[in-house]
RNA sequence: GGCCCCUUGGUCAAGCGGCUAAGACAUCGCCCUCUCACGGCGAAAACGGGAGUUCGAUUCUCCCAGGGGUCACCA
């Protein structure tokens, strides 16, 4: 067969060469051990936890050996298209703080658009360029036209191919029934050829695998080691029907000419890596080093683990926002199950970017995990434990405007106050840790207004505590007030009327003879802080009550007396 | 079912032939303390199973089991 002719017949309108493209995008000059990764997602409109999972590994690797980290857009399957979901996933690819050097940007109009020097960088614009090096597989008999259709092709499958169930029978007859398919593909005439593309009949690329499932490919994958795979015999179609590559054939001629050094990605691509592999082989490309993550996981109702999806809580990075996390701390939970020693450089260097921890692929774990919740929050904490009032407050205000307007517009109306609340025990070497997530700000400050003021707890501790008793406190409490006392005087004055109502003011007395007393200082302060707060805890009540002003105080002691 | 990946406490994990098998989160105590939060101290909690190599296996090899992934003109 005259494979020339036939590339010529496939593709009269390609002029370009191999060579072509090479001279148009030449090797990046970057320093010796300089990493070119990418962040490659197909534009579904949400970005996947496990995406930004592999962002943040792109994205350090990169940065951290002065490389290039670029953003391409995989957007090769038009079925699935989704309006506006490119520009969606920027925004929140930015939002969440991921930083690229190059690749699909928005410009000051929001709309798509190329920095860099290696574009296109969304896939759907570079049919030209795949097209040049499907010529040069035809050409060099390497690749073939298919005209089987779909349809036809669903029709010659006797078997589900998408069967649930695959039994032994089943794997045996769908092999068969691949290999004689490959058979009769493969044999076609020049004139066969000829006659479909006159009538126009659609068809598709297939590589001329050389394969054999009998042999094994072997390549070290960064994560896993070494990884031994039978070779690919499959004829996997290269170009579809409408002229887009599938995602072997664009990932081969994109990471090639895009000079990508790492390729990183989730271990579902692991199958398909005998592909790709055979694929850079029949380009005449050197691979990629190849890096598969092990996945972000989720529990299912049989406890088994399972990958999470987009539908699963958490699965899509916008619950995290809707939620309330701050992004920098998703980011930093991240960080702590990337690499396992972050943690531990976290501790030592409390005040550092994380930019500064040396990442490591060796520190990487080759086994799946599951979203940890609790952890997330606890992380949560102490980060924004880090946070100044003023940092709080933007981010509170920010966060409550776009969830939870009326809080957002109690918070605005005036931020010295708000401010002044979350400046309670921050920081200092042991800074309060009360919330992790914006969503619960208005939870723990929320009595510092009147309209969120309501008394949850029972001020009587369910009958312990006698109502006269706690009147005369509320009362004696009352008539002592004055906001110029300090924090030991005006405790003082609490003592004082502890030991009036025999309360014990001297907790270790009180300790050793709880019999002797009705309760102690801590009760006395507690009927307070339930008419303050309305809630059994709360942060320190002197600095509250400093806070609220006398005649909040006053009224709210008030009225906790006269609803007894 | 074939192929591939994974397997240390509830979770994330150190470990890289010899240890009372780290640490973090969560849990439970105690301390500090006007409550909470913070902080401190402590408890409980693990090498999936079986062979083999070795003086000695969590660590190396093999087998099994379990879990996960994949088998498209989707990525």
């Amino acid at each position: 067969m005259d494979y020339a002719y036939l590339a010529q017949l496939l593709f009269p309108n390609v002029t370009d060469t191999p060579a072509d493209m090479e001279a148009r995008y030449p090797a990046r000059q970057l320093p010796e051990g300089a990493k070119v990764t990418r962040f490659a997602p197909s534009p579904t409109g949400f970005v996947h936890l496990g995406g930004l999972y592999g962002a943040t590994i792109d994205e350090r690797l990169a940065h951290q050996s002065q490389g290039v980290f670029y953003l391409r857009i995989e957007d090769t399957d038009a079925k699935r298209e989704v309006e506006g979901a490119t520009e969606k996933l920027i925004k929140t690819l930015a939002h969440y703080g991921v930083e690229f050097d190059e690749g699909a940007i928005l410009d000051e109009n929001g709309n798509v658009t190329d920095k860099g020097a290696y574009g296109p960088y969304k896939q759907s614009q570079r049919g030209p360029i795949y097209h040049v090096f499907a010529k040069q597989l035809v050409a060099e008999g390497k690749a073939y036209p298919c005209f089987t259709t779909e349809e036809e092709y669903e029709e010659l499958q006797a078997i589900d191919k998408k069967a649930e169930v695959k039994s032994k029978e089943w794997t045996e007859a769908a092999n068969e029934e691949a290999r004689q398919r490959k058979l009769a593909m493969r044999s076609f005439t020049m004139e066969e050829v000829e006659a479909h593309l006159a009538a126009g009949h659609p068809w598709v690329l297939r590589i001329l695998s050389d394969g054999d499932s009998e042999k094994k490919v072997i390549f070290t994958d960064l994560i896993k080691g070494k990884v031994e795979m039978p070779e690919n015999d499959e004829d996997f179609v290269l170009l579809k029907s409408d002229g887009i590559p599938t995602y072997h054939f664009a990932h081969a001629v994109d990471d090639h000419l895009m000079h990508t050094t790492h390729v990183i990605r989730g271990e579902e691509w692991l199958p398909s890596a005998p592909k790709h592999l055979q694929l850079f082989r029949y380009l005449g490309f050197k691979a990629p080093k190849y890096m598969h993550t092990a996945q972000v996981m989720k529990l299912d109702e049989n406890g088994n683990k399972k990958k999470l999806s987009k539908r699963d809580m958490g699965g899509n990075v916008d619950d995290y926002t809707r939620l309330g996390y701050a992004t920098e701390c998703v980011c930093e939970y991240l960080l702590t199950i990337l690499n396992s020693n972050y943690e531990e450089w976290r501790m030592q260097n409390p005040d550092k970017p994380y930019t500064d921890f040396p990442f490591n692929i060796k520190k990487m774990s080759a086994s799946g995990c599951l979203v940890d919740f609790p952890k997330l929050n606890d992380v949560s904490k102490n980060v924004i434990s880090k946070m100044t009032a003023d940092e709080v407050y933007d981010r509170v205000a920010a966060w409550s405007a776009e969830f939870d307007p009326e809080f957002a517009a109690v918070l605005t109306a005036d931020p010295a106050y708000v401010k002044s609340i979350l400046a309670i025990g921050r920081g200092g070497k042991k800074p309060r840790k009360d919330f992790g997530l914006w969503s619960e700000v208005k939870a723990y400050m929320g009595f510092f207004y009147d309209q969120y003021f309501a008394v949850q707890d029972d001020v009587t501790a369910g009958g312990k505590f006698a109502v006269a008793d706690i009147k005369a406190a509320l009362d004696a409490f009352c008539a002592g007030f004055d906001m110029a006392d300090d924090s030991t005087v005006w405790f003082d004055k609490i003592k004082a009327i502890a030991d009036q109502l025999g309360f014990a003011s001297d907790m270790k007395a009180y300790k050793a003879n709880p019999e002797a007393y009705r309760g102690n200082v801590a009760d006395v302060s507690m009927f307070l802080r339930v008419a303050v707060t309305g809630k059994l805890n709360s942060p320190d009540m002197y600095t509250v009550m400093q806070i609220l002003g006398r005649d909040r105080v006053l009224a709210r002691i008030g009225a906790m007396r006269d609803s007894l």
